[in-house]
RNA sequence: UGGGGCGUAGCCAAGCGGUAAGGCAACGGUUUUUGGUAUCGUCAUUCCCUGGUUCGAAUCCAGGCGCCCCAG
């Protein structure tokens, strides 16, 4: 990547009109990625347009460090499409990414199951709304900073993890469809971080040095059960925390702040001796009842996906075929057997347990590096079905 | 008030005259564009109380107090 430093011109998008006649639409978050992206792009002489989406109450953000498309992120997207020269457009988008994503979030917690709004946003308000816009603005692509490949492959564009395993995000984006796939574009998919810093201080980036964003975007502090209580007032009713035979152990302040394999914040100590920690092993929505036991009662070989998004070449049988799954986005894929379901839905049988699966996390299938498809856990099993 | 046992951090618990292990919980950091996991660190100047013996006591002695068990 060296090379596109010296020269610029040698990035290409791969598509088929003079740059400067192509027009290319960059999502800015704020953050050093998407800047790198769009320096990336600019430099490279495509038509280059910035679009920060204004996503949440901007308000309450302005100070918070880690945040996007709120607050300060908005302006320094800003500041870094003036260094760039490029035209910028900040974009209303606080009302469908409260239709999208937050009230998905709330609503999901209290069923008991645990969300991802990342990839609700991605699915949502970037993939499909933005892209959208980006259209409208008769834009030839739409990029992004994410940390993933996309490949020109014999049956159309494919979806690989980054080169920089550390760095993957195509957890995040397994619901991208092939139609999205075909406009997007990902200039970052295949450097390390390091070398995004870099290229962000040789560009002259105001944002070179700014810290990563982490947690929940719209989350202030990390306190997510927080927000799900304003969200939607009275929905955390405590109840009471057992283990397998139904036995009593104590109380809790809502199933909200719990998710499957969790530990902390059980506030049991030991009482029986054992010494062992107890985890969550499953929430009970409708009796509002958190079922705990020990690490080894956690493990699964069996989950049922739902919502399918397949990318493979070949369809989705009934026939398992050999993969790769992750189902947490900081894995490594684990070995695992995959087929089609009823409906858009899929089975997944590991090859060893997993621990701590949650029901409203996603399950994410590759092929050596490439992602064959992703859904979400619907429910899991100690042994798949025979 | 006959006999026996026990009282160490929020919980469990080691220690048996030489200057308070460990686990669980909690709290804090690291890791992480979700939650969680994991990991690292912190957490009893003090051992129910009061005296005594001793160079030195959670450990020995005496007296209280509080629990538990057996027998009545």
């Amino acid at each position: 990547m060296t090379l596109v430093l010296e020269h610029p011109s040698a990035f290409d998008l791969g598509l088929a009109k003079p740059r400067s006649q192509t027009r290319v639409v960059v999502a800015m978050s704020g953050g050093v990625d998407s800047s790198v992206a769009a320096a990336l792009v600019a430099a490279a002489g495509y038509d280059t347009i910035g679009i920060t989406l204004q996503l949440y109450d901007h308000g309450a953000a302005v100070e918070r460090k880690g945040a996007c498309c709120a607050g300060q992120d908005i302006h320094d997207a800003r500041n870094v499409s003036d260094a760039l020269g490029i035209p910028h457009y900040v974009l209303d988008y606080e009302s469908r990414f409260r239709q999208s994503v937050i009230d998905d979030f709330a609503d999901a917690y209290l069923r008991g199951e645990t969300p991802i709004p990342c990839v609700r946003c991605n699915q949502t308000v970037k993939f499909r709304d933005l892209l959208a816009t980006a259209r409208d603005l008769e834009a030839d692509a739409l990029v992004t900073g994410h940390y993933v490949q996309r490949v020109a492959g014999p049956a159309g564009a494919e979806l690989h993890a980054a080169l920089d395993p550390s760095r993957d995000q195509s957890y995040f984006l397994f619901a991208t469809t092939r139609e999205q796939l075909d406009f997007l574009r990902f200039p970052l998919g295949g450097l390390p971080k390091t070398e995004t810093r870099a290229l962000a201080e040789r560009f002259g980036l105001p944002v070179a040095a700014k810290p990563d964003s982490q947690d929940i975007c719209f989350v202030p502090g990390g306190r997510y059960a927080d927000v799900v209580e304003k969200l939607r007032p009275g929905a955390a009713e405590p109840g009471e925390i057992v283990d397998r035979d139904g036995r009593v152990l104590g109380a809790h302040k809502g199933i909200l702040h719990f998710t499957i394999g969790q530990r902390r914040g059980l506030h049991l100590g030991n009482t029986d001796g054992a010494g062992e920690p107890l985890y969550v092993l499953r929430l009970d929505a409708a009796t509002r009842q958190v079922v705990v036991g020990p690490r080894a009662a956690l493990g699964r070989r069996y989950v049922r996906v739902s919502e399918v998004n397949w990318l493979g070449d070949a369809p989705l049988e009934l026939e398992p075929i050999r993969c790769q799954v992750k189902l947490r986005s900081t894995m490594p894929p684990v070995a695992a057997l995959l087929w089609r379901g009823a409906d858009d839905g899929a089975h997944v049988a590991l090859d060893a347990p997993e621990f701590g699966i949650s029901p409203g996390q996603a399950c994410v299938a590759f092929d050596g590096s490439r992602v064959l498809g992703g859904g979400w856990i619907a429910e899991t099993a100690e042994e798949p079905p025979a």
